[in-house]
RNA sequence: GCGGAGGUAGCUCAGUUGGUAGAGCGCUAGGUUGUGGUCCUGGAUGUCGCGGGUUCGAGCCCCGUCCUUCGCCCCA
């Protein structure tokens, strides 16, 4: 029986073509990071099962993670998300580390789940975390910087949509107007997390099955349901809109308006689900209507780190996926091709040319061109037709003429031109043309 | 865990009421003993996902199973 040549389930192998692509895409999100001040960290890609219990529950760690036995009898859990991890890291150097900690970090992680689009059981996740920071400065600077990162792609502001909310807003809302107890808001918190998935009708028949009979009778569906409708934090009920959550919200969206961020919006049904969040949060989504899973997700946490027994340290983040981010490129048409590292294929002609060539070789190598020779001794068209399948911008013919005299041809293998240069020359063209490329 | 769609050549796919397997692209050899893409001529494509069943006969029908994909659940 063969062994099977398919990855793993819901993971990828990454040939070189695709690693290309993923090069592409972690050498933006770096650069950009980098270029608002955050560094670069990592972990192990394995942690105590205890780590993820802190805060999701039980059935989280049974069904959606990696988990095993080592051989010492500790149960360990793949990282699922980078959040836990990266608050660990800050507790355990709490009192030396220089605030504010901008740090980033580009984890491949493992979810057990099925997989469908846009998400898969390994991924790659873009993390930015800015701690130490109680102001809305802190939310302004990572939506900043996730703006900045689309645009690096190259991404029109009508491709995406920011979408601000706080879980300190809707805690009053569904707690002070509508009048829920905690469990109430728990569950139409998912509800309305699910909201755009469905029909109407069933959306307002799960909400009042919610309520309680008094709380029908106060007309808090109604409430419920107009509040919903909400766009704009001035459409907000009297008595809300100026309490501390909001006034935090509208504070940054002013600050982003002045930093020319035009598409971010407040959006009552943005949730983010039910966990560390302590206040605003945010998401971007594509408004390709094929790729209706957020690319990025993030928001304020000022309660993990403090479970580490230090004190707490405020803290804002990001997180991106590698698989939602390559559907936007994609569908955006925002990837550009993408070349071999290799700029040049050695074709050699005439016996024990390899032996002969080693000079010219070592000395195009050290004038930093990338260097692939063709030791297979084959006919010379079937090694140009090798190259040009390889995706090699040039050639170099090497032969006993050539060593003689100096001069290699060098061919342009897209367009066929060829010319003859003394190796001086073909290094500041090969290299011109690398510069041009990018 | 649940549901839809699909698995045939390296790739994309066609295959009629069940009658021994096809196209395009790619690959390969030659036309060209130091030069690819166009052109011409020849060649090889395969456990039809896997296992069982029905039948004289199964790529096609039935059962099981694995895998891929889209959605539901979930989404830290």
């Amino acid at each position: 029986m063969a062994l099977s040549t398919q990855p793993y389930k819901g993971a990828r192998d990454f040939y070189p073509e695709d690693k290309r692509l993923q090069k592409y895409i972690f050498d933006k999100w770096r650069k950009i990071s980098e270029r608002f001040g955050y560094e670069e960290y990592d972990a192990p890609i394995l942690e105590p099962t205890d780590l993820y219990l802190s805060k999701g529950n039980q059935e989280i760690i049974d069904e959606q993670t990696y988990t095993f036995q080592d051989r010492g009898g500790r149960s360990v859990t793949i990282r699922t998300e980078m959040t836990p991890t990266v608050s660990r890291m800050v507790a355990g150097k709490r009192q030396e580390l220089a605030y504010p900690v901008r740090w980033y970090s580009i984890p491949n992680l493992w979810r057990y789940e099925r997989a469908q689009r846009g998400r898969l059981r390994e991924f790659w996740q873009y993390n930015a975390d800015i701690f130490g920071v109680e102001g809305v400065e802190a939310e302004h600077e990572i939506v900043l910087l996730t703006d900045q990162i689309l645009k690096a792609f190259g991404a029109k502001p009508d491709m995406y949509v920011i979408q601000l909310s706080s879980r300190k807003l809707i805690d009053e809302l569904f707690g002070n107007y509508l009048g829920l107890d905690n469990t109430q808001k728990e569950t139409l918190i998912r509800l309305v997390d699910r909201m755009k998935k469905l029909p109407y009708e069933s959306f307002v028949a799960q909400a009042d099955a919610i309520l309680s009979p008094s709380q029908r009778d106060a007309g808090a569906l109604d409430k419920l349901l107009e509040l919903l409708k909400t766009t704009d934090l001035s459409q907000l009920p009297e008595g809300f809109r100026s309490s501390p959550a909001v006034l935090g919200l509208q504070q940054l969206m002013d600050m982003l308006a002045n930093s020319m961020v035009t598409n971010a919006v407040f959006d009552i049904t943005l949730m983010r689900g039910f966990d560390y969040y302590t206040d605003i949060v945010f998401e971007v989504s594509d408004t390709d209507p094929e790729n209706n899973r957020s690319m990025f997700g993030g928001g304020r946490y000022d309660g993990l780190v403090g479970l580490f027994g230090v004190d707490p340290v405020p803290v804002v983040g990001i997180a991106a996926g590698d698989v939602t981010m390559q559907n936007f490129l994609e569908s955006h048409d925002l990837l550009p091709k993408q070349r071999p590292e290799t700029d040049v294929s050695v074709v050699l002609a005439g016996a024990n040319t390899y032996e002969k060539a080693q000079r010219v070789l070592a000395e195009l190598r050290e004038a930093g061109l990338n260097v692939a020779v063709d030791i297979t001794g084959r006919k010379l068209d079937k090694q140009i037709k090798a190259a040009v399948k390889q995706g090699v911008p040039y050639a170099i013919f090497i032969g006993d003429a050539e060593l003689a005299s100096g001069q290699y041809k060098l061919r342009n293998l897209s367009d066929g031109t060829e010319e003859a240069r003394s190796l001086e020359r073909i290094v500041s063209l090969v290299k011109d043309y690398r510069k041009n490329k990018g």
